[in-house]
DNA sequence: AATACAGCCAACCGCAACAGA
DNA sequence: GTCTGTTGCGGTTGGCTGTAT
């Protein structure tokens, strides 16, 4: 398939006056069909663009910043359990996006979870750090839900290397195990 | 006051998954 | 089943802002 490259397309940030248009079209006639929405709405952007902006900005269900202690206890359970699959946790914790879970991730709980002697991709015990008192800490606010009784793949295995496709059937029951509801809804209604 | 540096986050890019013809 | 276009996801980056020198 060739690739398709819009010509005239305007990129880098929205103005107010971009997000107006783009916010009143989606009110008036919905969203979706994101690769014509933007001619339609007379927007300059692609409609990755445009996706990503409501998406993540211009839904009213989105909540910006503040991030509390108890959601940021989730991410790192969620985390734990799903490695880096911020979709999906982002669908656990309402009014969150992807984007801003992985933002969080990235500037705050892994840089802390570093500083803890942890490894924030597998959280397990950095090289010779197994010792620190830290960790014993972090096992227990991280990652001390109840594993389940059987035939479920533990968290480490999970996220023991994600980017590995070598095992499709292997992935495929961990995906669909990841995406349990009621068990992820079991994990979270522990923390609340 | 000017410059350098660091942290943060919005937005982009590439690719995989999905849908439908 | 295959091909083609679209959507969604995750990794990465560029630029803005605040702080240090």
């Amino acid at each position: 398939m060739g690739k398709m490259v819009e010509i005239g397309m305007k990129k880098g940030p929205w103005t107010p006056e971009e997000d107006e248009i783009l916010s009143s079209y989606i009110k008036r006639e919905g969203g979706g069909r994101w690769r014509t929405l933007p001619k339609k709405a007379g927007l300059r952007r692609c409609g990755k663009s445009c996706r990503l902006r409501w998406m993540n900005y211009l839904r009213p269900s989105v909540k910006r910043g503040g991030i509390s202690p108890e959601e940021e206890d989730l991410i790192l359970r969620l985390h734990c359990l799903l490695g880096n699959r911020w979709a999906l946790i982002a669908g656990r914790i309402p009014g969150r996006t992807d984007n801003e879970i992985k933002n969080y991730w990235n500037t705050n709980l892994s840089k802390k979870l570093i500083s803890q002697g942890i490894d924030p991709r597998t959280h397990k015990p950095l090289s010779s750090s197994s010792s620190n008192p830290n960790y014993q800490n972090f096992v227990h606010l991280s990652c001390s839900m109840e594993q389940p009784e059987v035939g479920l793949p533990n968290s480490n295995e999970i996220i023991s290397n994600p980017n590995s496709n070598k095992d499709e059937n292997k992935e495929d029951e961990i995906l669909s195990y990841s995406a349990d509801d009621a068990f992820l809804d079991s994990l979270i209604n522990e923390e609340m």
